[in-house]
DNA sequence: TATATTTGAGATTCGAAAATCTCAATCGTC
DNA sequence: GACGATTGAGATTTTCGAATCTCAAATATA
């Protein structure tokens, strides 16, 4: 089941990663983020751009640059990382594929989708980054 | 939100379509069905051929021939058209891709999408073909 | 101000899924 | 038995996301 596209996935593995130092007020450095997860540097300088330009991180060029988390942990849930990196659309699709689809047309599983669709936003609503870095307290544990 | 390959996609359109047509005992033309909803014939043989393979269909070469449902369509649900065709390990696999996660190694998302995949699947495990199919019966309705 | 470091941005290459094409196998009908 | 209709199977091409590469822009530090 691929729910996310790489680009997402990565993006969500270094978060994760910077949300588990704890380091506020601090850069961090997208080089050393790519050396730790073994995720490709300008993959991710790609997906960082996106979410610098919407708000969600702040990025600093030049010696001790990097990124910096906007907003507390506690306070950067799923669902913001996800509609930033998949659009805005990400939970309106039809699980068909149809173009149509919609409440006016709905197809033969667009009622039953939706209600799948409403219960995975509202769990991504729910869990903050600060959820998914509580895991990482365990060093053994791999991201 | 993109969950199912193309593949699996047309291949339901194409069994809800057989679905509402309701003709027991009775194959199918592929190229009908192809030319009914404007999907490409050889993709649409391979996937059948797939799910003739394991049991779901059956199918017969010549003319007059075509696929045919093996159960009644209250007993098709849509796990097993999903699972055939993606795999058995559709609802396995880790939300951030990691090769290692599982029970004994968890990534700090496993837990989380464990209960999403579980609510997911149980969805799929409870509709049949036959709920599908019968948003069919209005005929604007387009799949 | 010179230099090393780091992100920004776009071009290019790679690879897997998607789509198409070709021919073989089967079978009903005449 | 010949022919046309239809699925079976695999090869080939296309497309698009993924990954890589290259250079520009910014800036801390000495």
């Amino acid at each position: 089941m691929r729910t996310l596209s790489r680009a997402t996935i990565y993006c969500l593995r270094a978060l994760i990663y910077v949300a588990s130092r704890n380091e506020k007020d601090k850069y961090v450095s997208i080089g050393q983020i790519s050396e730790e997860l073994h995720i490709s540097f300008h993959f991710l300088t790609k997906t960082f751009q996106t979410l610098t330009q919407q708000g969600l991180l702040t990025s600093h060029r030049g010696p001790q640059g990097g990124i910096m988390l906007n907003k507390p942990v506690e306070e950067i849930f799923l669902i913001d990382i996800v509609l930033m990196l998949e659009g805005q659309n990400f939970f309106d699709k039809c699980l068909l594929g149809l173009p149509g689809c919609g409440e006016a047309e709905p197809c033969p599983v667009h009622n039953f989708w939706k209600d799948v669709k409403g219960a995975l936003k509202k769990e991504f609503e729910e869990t903050s980054l600060a959820d998914l870095a509580a895991g990482i307290a365990n060093k053994t544990m791999r991201i």
